[in-house]
DNA sequence: TTGTACGCGTTATCAC
DNA sequence: GTGATAACGCGTACAA
């Protein structure tokens, strides 16, 4: 009723209203001028809902994540509103700590039109149900792209834009190695984290090329907190031949490892070194500063978003997984193995 | 077209098809058992755009909020999400860090029809021009919920959930002059933030009631960032006579200032002694552990959430503010005034 | 208890 | 360049 009130006020018709609205260079100066005294007189919006309605399109994008106020997403995800805010996009977190969902909740936001697409930064449950869906809703799947973890064989098919997790791992490990560590234990995160995985993967590839041995218990899970972390590091320091080195499968957990250490009276890194994971915020100011390996965030952020973009509006099918480059950044956490 | 083909294939009417989804007890068993039938076989799911565009409203709600990765606001946002998933929302986010939105911007969210609420955990510029849309868009203004953040005259006519930040930052630096410091320095946030200068004004509050002198050079912007606040604290400790004492608007600056002490030789808590404000989960870990006033974080996202929530759907306009009860937390950060 | 038919506000497809 | 009008898919008043 709106858009016709405005049509009516104007003197032209309702198609014209909305032409000037979507594509002002087919509307004739004169006419313009009548519509946007119109608009400017009403104040009037146009109706979002009705718009998406007709277009079939949300404009909104799911983005989903392990947890919000984590100090490396917040990066990430400035590279994803970025591109969001250039191409007209809206952003919906879901997070997959405070809920659990399962991934047929979100392909069924897009099957259901609540959103145009996925943004997959976290690992979840492969695609089981979704996959019998194939047929009936047409597509063969919705949009969906993956950032920052690996993929599981379901998910494979679709793009994604990551640092090689494996090879970084394997790098933060022979860095070790060459500080003379050959005890290095390794802080996992939760089991079903598919990105963890490939760290630790990376950490063992290391240590197993450098004909190292990794004792069972060297391995620990640290649930991807700080609180797992502490407990994982205690469980390290008990052991009987404790590790001189520490690596955590991020930061998050290499900081709560850190305070351990030096909680049970050892020097961080004249005892053990501790490294960590994605260069957060947080760890150029840790007690000593955190040695990481740091990831482009921003500009996996920006990537796996604008890769998302065009698949939504079928500009490309490009399934290709992209790597982008990591690097380790040494700080004062590490240092040559003791004795 | 798709709610048709449900109906055709049960050999129903569309009319019973909807009454199915919306109020299955409308609907005789036998025809329950063919429509469910039909909405298995097709994998039918219902358009939410035409569902939400015909009953006019989004489910959606903007919370906007100075940065996500806060690690505070994972808390609050955690009782947001529970309330949300309670009440069938979902949660589009906007920060005003990456993107520099005005008021009238987010306002314009809900007169457009893109999302039902705004939960406002920022501040922001004042009411401006929104205040001239009231009469145009029917309703005098957008259902808001103020959450954390203090209100600006301009804002008080909206439910609001907080902390007294004036009392609280009150306690603190009570808590320091009991310990006997008498220079204490104060690193506030930005200069727009009115949550930071409620905790100034607290602390000059308490300072006056000591009778103790603020020296203008002990009050400096930290622009609520790790790097503000070391460049405030490198600031502090240059000043001849230095505080004895940092007390920090919030943790982020107190972890930054707490490195840049250490950094500069000097002992914490023997030679200075450092508070922040929020009790983020990497305050008990820092070094050494930082005292700090908590907030019920994830109750105030609950509340303001909640408010919102009852304001979208008329069932109150209650426009109390809410105040919700600080704690003082002391760790080893801070001690005794030296000499 | 179920079916028919209309309208929600916008955009797209035609003619003119 | 502009106007008339038919969709878009769903909910609901009303009739049966």
């Amino acid at each position: 009723m709106s858009i016709k009130k405005v049509a009516k006020l104007a003197g032209v018709s309702t198609a014209t209203v909305s032409r000037y609205l979507n594509s002002p260079e087919q509307v004739k100066e004169k006419t313009r001028n009548k519509v946007r005294a119109a608009i400017e007189e009403t104040g009037y919006a146009p109706n979002t809902l009705a718009r998406n309605f007709r277009r079939g399109k949300t404009s909104l994008i799911v983005v989903v994540l392990p947890s919000i106020g984590d100090p490396f997403l917040e990066s990430v995800m400035r590279g994803v509103w970025k591109v969001a805010d250039e191409l007209g996009y809206s952003i919906l977190i879901r997070d997959t700590q405070s809920n659990s969902h399962d991934f047929d909740e979100y392909t069924d936001l897009v099957f259901s039109k609540q959103a145009d697409g996925i943004l997959l930064l976290a690992s979840i449950s492969p695609f089981g149900e979704a996959e019998a869906r194939r047929g009936p809703s047409g597509q063969a799947h919705p949009p969906l792209v993956l950032g920052l973890e690996s993929v599981s064989a379901e998910l494979s098919q679709f793009p994604s834009v990551r640092v090689d997790n494996v090879a970084a791992a394997a790098d933060g490990t022979e860095y070790l190695i060459q500080l003379g560590h050959k005890r290095i234990g390794f802080i996992t995160g939760k089991p079903d984290s598919l990105l963890t995985h490939d760290r630790e993967k990376g950490y063992r590839d290391a240590m197993h090329k450098a004909k190292l041995n990794v004792a069972p218990e060297w391995v620990v899970e640290g649930e991807q907190t700080i609180e797992g972390a502490r407990r994982a590091t205690r469980q390290l320091l008990e052991l009987e031949q404790r590790p001189t080195a520490i690596f955590c499968a991020n930061d998050e957990m290499a900081l709560g490892a850190l305070y351990e250490v030096k909680q049970a009276g050892l020097r961080v890194p004249q005892d053990i070194s501790v490294i960590g994971f994605d260069d957060i915020r947080y760890a150029e100011i840790a007690d000593p500063p955190l040695t990481t390996i740091a990831q482009p965030a921003e500009e996996i952020g920006e990537r796996s978003m604008r890769r998302l973009c065009e698949a939504i509006e079928g500009k490309e099918n490009n399934t290709a997984a992209e790597t982008v480059p990591h690097r380790l950044v040494v700080r004062k956490s590490s240092a040559n193995a003791p004795k």
